[in-house]
DNA sequence: TGACTCTTTGAGTAATCACTCTAATTTGAA
DNA sequence: TTCAAATTAGAGTGATTACTCAAAGAGTCA
């Protein structure tokens, strides 16, 4: 993939992905219905991708990095920046967060490799999560601060889980709340 | 169902499916190995039962059941009950954890029966963490009781779904975290 | 025994899916 | 202009799946 060719059947395949995940979910993902939405054949996305899974998860990290409050990690944001990062990711991209999920589930066990980057992205999120509570409260000792936030992501991760079963659940307002607890324990 | 032979059947398309989803996951338990481990016919299975997801989910429900510390609902259980009885169930059928949420993701949105199920199911544990929380400290108003169970049972379901991606994450101290923090807040 | 329902048989259906392979074509740097 | 590498074409593969159905067999009660 040096050529230019390439990069724009890439991203019409990118592009066909996300409109298809976005409306029919994993299952409505086929290869078959990215190609003929991307005016592809599956030669060329073989071409490019080594998988339909590769094409989803890269779709899905996009999306994740688009809501991300410091993309740079400068150490600039807050405790609510993150939070609320979270919050618009599922609220944006309600199916992205469904087919990463389930990609997850699925795959542990059968996909190491998978289930190791789904691990060092939550691992990932912690400390970040760490360092802007002791940036906002200093007072805190790091493996406290640790522990307090992987509480707070876990309890993230369970209401985002909570949403994919029940649509009409209210996930800003409940990570308001275990915001609002985090803040009364400090 | 009504003779002897049909219940016999059945519980050993049972017993088999437990022992496969246990040892191969939801992939591995297809009708083919159900029924071949069960010494029985695709014809006897669904004279059975109508679907495959209906037997897994019956598995499922049996095995949530077994743990349950008031299966009779007398409201004799403590929040450290229920706490410890959802932590048993992890880590005693790990498998049965990943294949209810991989069922209750896959499902959301394209069934909506198994959906309201599911959402019936988190309502009925918020309920009963709510009233136990409510027999340890009666000062608690309903509401609140309510706001604070909902959140236990979320970072709950949060570490299960952690768990189901890192086999190796330790649930019950989690849990004990979760347990302190609600009891450090009353 | 007769009659009715429940159970079992087991081959068969129909559809789907991700992915491959070879040859033809296009690209773009030298 | 040459030419190797990148890209595309697109038919084909092979394997699997949950589930069906009509007929034969067994159980239960009068």
């Amino acid at each position: 993939m040096r050529y230019k060719a390439g990069l724009e059947t890439r991203e019409r395949i990118l592009a066909a992905t996300r409109s298809l995940v976005a409306q029919n979910g994993l299952d409505g993902t086929t290869i078959k219905a990215i190609c003929e939405q991307a005016g592809v054949l599956p030669g060329s996305f073989y071409n490019l991708f080594t998988s339909k899974e590769q094409a989803i998860l890269t779709v899905v990290r996009e999306a994740i990095d688009a809501v991300d409050p410091d993309p740079d990690h400068h150490g600039t944001d807050t405790l609510e920046d993150l939070v609320s990062a979270y919050v618009r990711f599922l609220e944006e991209s309600p199916e992205l967060s469904r087919v990463y999920i389930r990609i997850g589930v699925s795959g542990a066990g059968s996909n190491p490799e998978l289930t190791g980057r789904m691990v060092r992205h939550h691992k990932e999120r912690v400390g970040r999560f760490a360092a802007a509570m002791r940036r906002q409260s200093p007072e805190l000792s790091d493996s406290l601060a640790e522990r307090r936030a992987e509480t707070l992501v876990l309890a993230l991760n369970g209401i985002a889980l909570h949403r994919i079963i029940d649509p009409g659940f209210d996930v800003a307002w409940h990570a308001r709340v275990l915001l609002d607890d985090a803040a009364a324990v400090s």
